[in-house]
DNA sequence: CCTAAAAAGACATAAATAGTCTTTTAGTTA
DNA sequence: TAACTAAAAGACTATTTATGTCTTTTTAGG
């Protein structure tokens, strides 16, 4: 329970790799994959995810590569775990009401709404400066 | 990410519902599993792997069943979630050593271990008196 | 010895995970 | 402009995990 996935893993490896290299330079997926040792295939499809909200630029061609959408001192943990992951919802019923019968009389929701909050502030208050050690 | 799997809801919900009930009267899986809403099957195995631990005690055959195996003050969530979902361990590495290879230099690493020391202390001061609303 | 009820284990199905492979698009350079 | 480079996109596959079911066995009571 509770588990990171490996493709939630490797996203993180990667995208703090990023953080690790020179802002203003361009680097390759093939250097970030064998760097962070990732299947090269499947981190090309976690960094188009990425991209896509903007945690990383891409650039194609000859050249082309990915460099950090922003700043690593902007970008948290939380960002980049619920970009590959999906929110982070320790019980299907805190997200919202209608998913959960039992909503009315139910204690245990309460408690899961309590871990999620918890969990999510402690990944939001690292950064991807602090996790590349800069 | 974090979710608790159908077996640990089940799970929760079936203790939950032993602990409403009167702790001297041994009650039926089948009463359970109806007043839960859980294949009733599904529930055995699950309170197979309570009666080994020794949340729940069992009896078989006629006037059989189940009942609590301590007072409901004294059982927490963590155990219960824990006895079905195996350990909370947010990422692998968490487990021990050896899993990463990482851990020398790995900055994510104190984060997971913070998460998942925040969310079992959540989870054992939850006890199956206070679920149970009595 | 017949019935009741949990224990145990084999089996089945579906969904999620963890990838791979191929083709397309965008950009660079000779 | 042709050739090359590198990411984007989508189809496809394999493995594992989740979510059960079914059958047989064990234990206990009447």
């Amino acid at each position: 329970m509770m588990e990171l996935t490996r493709k939630g893993e490797y996203a993180v490896r990667g995208i703090v790799y990023l953080a690790t290299r020179p802002l203003d330079q361009v680097c390759l997926l093939s250097e970030i994959a064998s760097a962070v040792d990732v299947p090269q295939t499947f981190l090309a499809k976690i960094f188009q995810q990425f991209s896509k909200i903007g945690l990383v630029r891409s650039y194609r061609g000859t050249g082309g590569g990915f460099v950090l959408g922003r700043l690593p001192e902007n970008i948290s943990l939380l960002e980049v775990v619920e970009a590959v992951e999906g929110p982070i919802t320790p019980n299907r019923c805190v997200i919202g009401e209608g998913q959960c019968d039992r909503v009315a009389g139910c204690n245990v929701h309460p408690v899961w709404i309590n871990v999620q909050q918890q969990t999510r502030e402690i990944l939001a208050n690292v950064s991807l400066l602090q996790l590349a050690g800069k």
